[in-house]
DNA sequence: GCGTCCATATAACCAACGTTCTATTGCGGA
DNA sequence: TCCGCAATAGAACGTTGGTTATATGGACGC
């Protein structure tokens, strides 16, 4: 897809959220050439995006994944509630970072490397812009995977849950007191503690929330 | 990623089930001379692949997504809960066919454009492989849209709760502490609670659980 | 027969949840 | 201007949830 066929759109606003003046500056010239976009704003800190980026909501935000305080999720977080049409890409690392995923969850659609060639970085904007999320098949295993949580419950790969415990499981995710688990089933609540407490362990969760989360498929 | 990283390795074992003998044969004679991978078995219909593969289990699969009988993403879903390491790999017509996405939730972990070039096959099997998910931009878009389930559901159908009751409500159901929603929005752990309490309140409910099985339409 | 896993049980303990009451601020409508 | 409501906060209190340790009887495989 080349830019030629943008010539007659309005141009993608990309904004750029970098803490380095280096990088920040060399990512801003990358825009002013291309026919299809074009820079919009920088930002050296998630302060000074919030309160810019708040206002205006520009078509994409490239925004570092990394800012200090660990603040570049956030700024996702925040920004994406008050923008419904901007798209954010994030700027990272690492293509296995834990954070990619929490910035995907956070409301952003993709990210680039920092080690990415301005041709990929020019085309991420473009995929990103047109709908798409630009990402490593990696990183995509890990979201696929929230697409099946159940399969921790019945797969033969993980430890399945005993009959018992898929029991006490669904009552659990019907909002059950321990007590009234423990009626139904006539067991004690001790019991029902029991087996909560190893049902939590096999399916990796900290809490019946998340439990139950992961017994619906999220 | 080149072949010869993997020639002290045991190939890759590919199973084939597609129903058209020409690119069924054509996709086997793919992996013969390929080092690190070889062909496995090949299956014209899925009655026949549940029944060879449920018990040989092969590395990786590539499935026809369009089987007679539309049971190409059947066949993924219970060979997946037998075979806890196979992979299975849809091949398909369309990227964006809506099967792609019933094919990820039933247990794949990507797909193949039909379009595609034989070192693309090659290259999609090996990234599959390494635990990847090779697929496009756009249907990652619509996987990544399923981290977020708050963002469909904070709609219309709750107006009786106050903006920041859905905010609170969101943090809630993605199984955060009383503490870790305060700290997310900058307020205290009481007046969380507040918020909670109305919410239920408003909702006709009494517990935690409850509120979250109606937050997600359960 | 022996080890292992499952289901059961108890008890003690701390963290988290949920209720109730009270109170301040600020905003928008009657 | 006054009223109501949403959002904030704190405190006190009881309940529920969740961890840890320990223990027993039964089923199953070897």
């Amino acid at each position: 897809m080349s830019a030629e066929n943008f010539v007659h759109m309005t141009p993608i606003r990309v904004s750029i959220v970098e803490d380095d003046t280096t990088i920040r500056e060399s990512l801003r010239s990358l825009f002013i050439f291309e026919k299809d976009m074009e820079p919009f704003t920088v930002h050296s800190t998630a302060e000074d995006a919030l309160m810019q980026l708040g206002e205006t909501c520009p078509d994409v935000v490239i925004m570092d994944i990394n800012l200090p305080g660990a603040r570049g999720i956030e700024c996702v977080r925040q920004l994406s509630e008050r923008c419904g049409t901007t798209q954010f890409l994030m700027y990272t690392v690492h293509d296995d970072d834990h954070r990619v995923f929490e910035a995907l969850k956070a409301g952003a659609n993709g990210y680039i490397l920092k080690t990415s060639t301005p041709d990929q970085i020019l085309e991420a904007v473009r995929e990103l812009s047109a709908g798409g999320s630009p990402m490593s098949a990696h990183v995509a295993r890990r979201v696929v995977a929230h697409l099946r949580p159940a399969e921790n419950l019945t797969g033969p790969a993980n430890t399945a849950l005993s009959d018992r415990e898929k029991q006490v499981l669904a009552l659990l995710a019907e909002g059950l007191l321990y007590k009234e688990i423990g009626e139904r089933l006539g067991i004690t609540v001790g019991t029902i503690k029991q087996h909560i407490h190893r049902i939590y362990d096999k399916m990796h969760v900290q809490n019946r929330t998340e439990a139950v989360n992961r017994y619906f498929g999220r």
